[in-house]
DNA sequence: GTGAAAGTTGAACCGTGTTTCAACTTGCGA
DNA sequence: TCGCAAGTTGAAACACGGTTCAACTTTCAC
């Protein structure tokens, strides 16, 4: 398959649709697109309860009926929406693991990765946590691979002799769920709430993880 | 002050009241209070945008406009709620400290006391992560509080030797705010959404912590 | 160029749930 | 016992915003 670069957008957005309510036709595939980038700024800077369709379809410049052109519901946007912005955080973050020296190099670059994310694109972060209330399977399914990733390059290190391997699998995979946790929480304070300098945070952080998987 | 025991809690729900709505008599009070257990359940059950005041009202067996004698609006309701909980965390989490050998051994057992607590009161769990969106500021104050907390036991700890003291006091309310994302993440995914043995989970995760903050 | 499929429009419908309020009941202090 | 302040009641007013739909416009394959 040629011009995969290219090609990659289209077909999420596409797909972002509900079912049988996919665009058939350029104009269409437009439109679909101005009604998802409206409201991710809608439900980003209002939250999900106080965005309203109008809205959308307002900052969107399409006619409120349009809307159901392309979905069946609020929550079928917002649940769309919430996948598609999972992929952008592993698409972002998941590429800086290859420059690192090791695998706990590794976990300190893709939180510096994750912080810098998080303080550029403040309205996804915060629809992704809302979405734990909103479409409380998508969360889940979201933090859940998450976290199956990092206990994934966790055990593998422990294989290569980076971590102690007195950690067995149920350890690490708990500790999966804390590093995740810990990012996440330093993403909130001192990306989204604060700016604060990544670089600092990231090795502060990697420092202890360092002492605490090793020897 | 005499009698502190009995009289803790009856303050505590006379000021969740709206400012000029605080019952003035006993009948008043116990209103206020069945209103309160009846939110919590509500709230705890089926989030806030999906509760209502009629809901709440039923489930506390009083009329519809009895709530508005001591509360502004639902969202006032909500707020009360949250400030209630986060004490009744702290006041949960914060008496086993006194029982730990030193200060990494006193996060251990405050982990462990958390995600026993997170999961006999998931409603709580719940409605204080849903304030992130319902009243951002109460969440705020919140972890805020929480987190300040354990970035003084962790200064105190340096100052004891406990804890390295290449660890400068930047680089303490780093972690702290880390050791409490690690810690409500475990508790959502091994206590409010499985029944893990919470010792265990402690164990893993304290080992990693004495680890990372020594030598 | 033509016609049918795809897409667009926005007024009106509709359900829900918050909030108000005036009449009524309860309980306490004198 | 009386009277008034405190508390209770629930029907109705009210606001809001999601969803429908039938008429209209655009696009595109042939």
């Amino acid at each position: 398959m040629g011009g995969k670069l290219e090609e990659e957008a289209l077909p999420r957005a596409a797909s972002a649709a509900s079912d049988g309510k996919a665009p058939r036709t350029a104009r269409g595939e437009r439109t679909l697109r101005k009604i998802l980038d409206a409201a991710r700024e809608e439900f980003g800077e209002r939250g999900f309860a106080e965005s309203s369709i109008v809205g959308i379809t307002q900052r969107a410049g399409v006619a409120l009926g349009t809307f159901y052109t392309y979905f069946d519901s609020k929550e079928a946007l917002f649940q769309a929406l919430v996948r598609d912005m999972s992929a952008q955080v592993r698409d972002t973050v998941g590429p800086v693991l290859g420059h690192a020296a090791d695998a706990l190099d590794g976990e300190r670059l893709a939180l510096e990765a994750f912080l810098r994310f998080a303080h550029e694109h403040r309205d996804i972060y915060r629809i992704i946590d809302e979405s734990e209330f909103v479409e409380p399977s998508v969360y889940r399914e979201h933090y859940e691979t998450t976290a199956t990733r990092i206990a994934a390059r966790l055990k593998f290190a422990r294989e290569k002799g980076e971590i102690d391997v007195s950690y067995n699998d149920k350890d690490l995979d708990v500790l999966a769920w804390a590093m995740m946790g810990a990012n996440v929480f330093l993403g909130l304070r001192f990306a989204v709430w604060d700016d604060a300098d990544e670089v600092h945070v990231a090795n502060a952080m990697s420092r202890v993880w360092r002492r605490g998987f090793n020897q």
